[in-house]
RNA sequence: GCAGCCAUAGCUCAGCUGGAUAGAGCGCUUCCCUGCGAAGGAAGAGGUCGGACGUUCAAAUCGUCCUGGCUGCACCA
């Protein structure tokens, strides 16, 4: 279905190219960098080059002789300096948009459905460790990824992948088997184990000699050595029901979880493999590709002790989801930017070999704190839950500030949707490749360009239609009777949606996306600031209240895909 | 040494498939609630777009070089 957006632009392009005799294309027609000046715009400079004329001129010649009834919708041309500039006449434009939202419904700013499915890769906290808030942004960000590929068509299916065996393991279940911790039923936690890791790496950097105890219990690990085996069972467990906990409340969905140790063994084989085609070679004891010639190093898939490392791993899950998805057309990996080399590594690896599916790898920058990076070793890692927590609080104060009657059902629920607004509009508001510095207290803030901003704005517009319901509506179908310039500015931000959609999915860059919601959540306050909808009267009434309800539900749409709820209250 | 990312207002960031006076938010200085909710709005101060050269009618945007910062680069994940 063609916007009204693309009508217009294609309408304008269309009539040029008859009245000037060339090539108009639509994508010439732009937007003037103020709208005061017009609703788009023609910048002459090509065809003053080819005239040999003077761009001002052209621009004044086109305005002059062009009738704006020509094009349907359109009011007024004019020119100034090199551009022609053309305005929409307020009462048709802001209908037009608005059929078009209420015609589309869900669907608008989707678009066409298509059959291919897409393997997303994200969430890969380990076991035994904390989830903190590094794992936040992976997780929004790649809940974000895909659910703007869902809105470009695409069939999304979540991937997560955990490390759970390896030496992280070991030295937690041995500094947990050595100190002999009384373990309590609340202690049966990832946080716990994640504490433990912690302590057993101060603990080891005092007494390195205390590293072949280590080393002796992976291999016990390693080789399925009951006692341990059970030991690791029961506390991997705990982590994992931590994690499902975390994603549950991020809304970030998983179809399909991953483990280390379930590719681990194949990953071997894949080695030996790789050495009898001579893909990889021994190199100091260890196994080795080496990729010098194209400057990418040597990728090491085999320790000299033959025990596996990530990458030995990574290649048999690479094999296995082109097992499981044997119709995937793309396969992200949302992966901190840090780890953008060695998966360079790895995929030009798995090209040596012979796996020829399309992979991609989408990486973010690292999460650091003001006062420095996160280390485990300082123990200065901003947890996931302490983040939570702070943030629920804060919004908790703020409605019961507000609402002194509101139940505790209503608070907690409201406080839970504006927590998870500050939380993901923070942490998607800009590009993946910025290094991100968390602050608590600007996560603390509820001000300016944040989720709970673009929520307010889609609270107010639901305010105006719950208090509408008592007026009489006389119409029923919608006329062209909107007259006021900030209708007009909010039905162009509507009617921008579709594309911002595609051009944050063709980029991944859910960022795009919040950008577009803070733009149209300050379109929606420039609305209700200028237009007394409730003051108004019949027809007029029916179409600002119809406004209303197609931006709230555009609103609605873009905060989906940052997967941000919108309260009926706040 | 090799590679990647970043550099725009005091701070945090948009803008980067070249085009009309470089935009937000925070902070700062003033205003606006008996008005469809002030988690809002209006106004103001604040900029050699890191530097140089180049391409072009036109460069924050493209290219080259340089500077500064961050991050990777063999037995961690």
């Amino acid at each position: 279905m063609k916007t009204a957006w693309n009508q217009w632009t294609d309408a304008i392009a269309k009539h040029l190219s008859k009245q000037l005799s060339i090539t108009v294309d639509p994508a010439e027609i732009v937007m003037p960098p103020d709208q005061k000046l017009g609703d788009f715009a023609f910048g002459t400079f090509r065809l003053a080059k080819e005239q040999k004329k003077n761009p001002a001129e052209v621009a004044k010649e086109i305005a002059e002789t062009m009738v704006p009834g020509k094009v349907p919708g359109l009011e007024s041309v004019s020119a100034v300096g090199p551009y022609v500039n053309f305005t929409l006449a307020i009462g048709s434009a802001v209908a037009q948009v608005i059929e078009d939202v209420e015609a589309a419904g869900e669907r608008y700013g989707k678009l066409a459905e298509r059959k291919e499915q897409v393997l997303l890769e994200y969430a890969q906290p380990n076991t035994h460790k904390e989830v903190h808030v590094g794992h936040v942004r992976n997780l929004v960000l790649g809940s974000a990824v895909g659910k703007l590929l869902s809105h470009a068509g695409w069939n999304i299916q979540y991937v997560s992948y955990h490390g759970d065996v390896g030496a992280h393991v070991a030295k937690c279940l041995w500094y947990l088997d050595k100190t002999k911790k009384k373990i309590s039923a609340k202690d049966k936690t990832g946080k716990f184990l994640g504490r433990l890791y912690a302590e057993a790496t101060t603990y080891l950097d005092d007494h390195p000699e205390a590293k072949e105890e280590v080393s002796l219990v992976q291999q016990k690990l390693e080789s399925h050595e009951p006692t341990w085996e059970k030991l690791w069972q029961e506390t991997r467990g705990w982590s994992l029901k931590e994690m499902d906990v975390v994603f549950k409340e991020l809304g970030a969905r998983i179809d399909r979880q991953y483990l280390e140790s379930e590719v681990v063994d194949r990953g071997q084989e894949i080695v030996d493999l790789l050495l009898k085609k001579k893909v990889a070679k021994e190199s100091q004891g260890a196994i080795v590709v080496d990729l010098e010639e194209i400057k990418l190093g040597v990728f090491l898939v085999r320790k000299s002790d033959g025990t596996s490392l990530y990458a030995t791993k990574d290649l048999a899950l690479a094999e296995l989801k082109a097992k499981e998805y044997p119709t995937y057309q793309r396969s992200l990996y949302i992966v901190d930017n840090r780890q953008s080399f060695y998966f360079k590594q790895l995929f030009e690896t798995l090209h040596r070999m012979g796996f020829d599916k399309p992979l991609e790898f989408i990486g973010y920058e690292f999460v650091t704190l003001k006062t420095g990076a996160m280390s485990s070793r300082e123990g200065n890692i901003v947890t996931y839950e302490s983040f939570r927590d702070a943030v629920v609080d804060y919004a908790r104060k703020e409605i019961v500030a507000r609402h002194e009657d509101w139940s505790v059902k209503q608070v907690d629920e409201t406080a839970w949707a504006l927590a998870m607004a500050g939380m993901k509009f923070s942490m998607l508001k800009q590009d993946n490749d910025r290094v991100f510095t968390f602050d608590m207290e600007q996560a603390l803030s509820f001000d300016g360009a944040t989720g709970p901003y673009c929520q307010y704005a889609g609270v107010r517009l639901s305010s105006i239609l719950k208090k509408a319901k008592s007026y009489q509506l006389t119409a029923t179908s919608l006329q062209p009777v909107f007259d006021h310039p900030s209708e007009k500015t909010l039905a162009l931000m509507m009617a921008r949606f579709p594309q911002r959609v595609e051009q944050a999915a063709k980029e991944l860059r859910p960022s795009v996306i919040a950008q577009y919601t803070l733009e149209l959540a300050q379109s929606i306050n420039e609305f209700y600031r200028d237009v007394p909808v409730l003051e108004s009267k019949d027809e007029l009434l029916d179409g600002r209240l119809r406004l209303a309800a197609a931006a709230r539900a555009v609103l609605s749409q873009a905060l989906e895909i940052l997967g941000i709820p919108l309260p009926k209250q706040m």
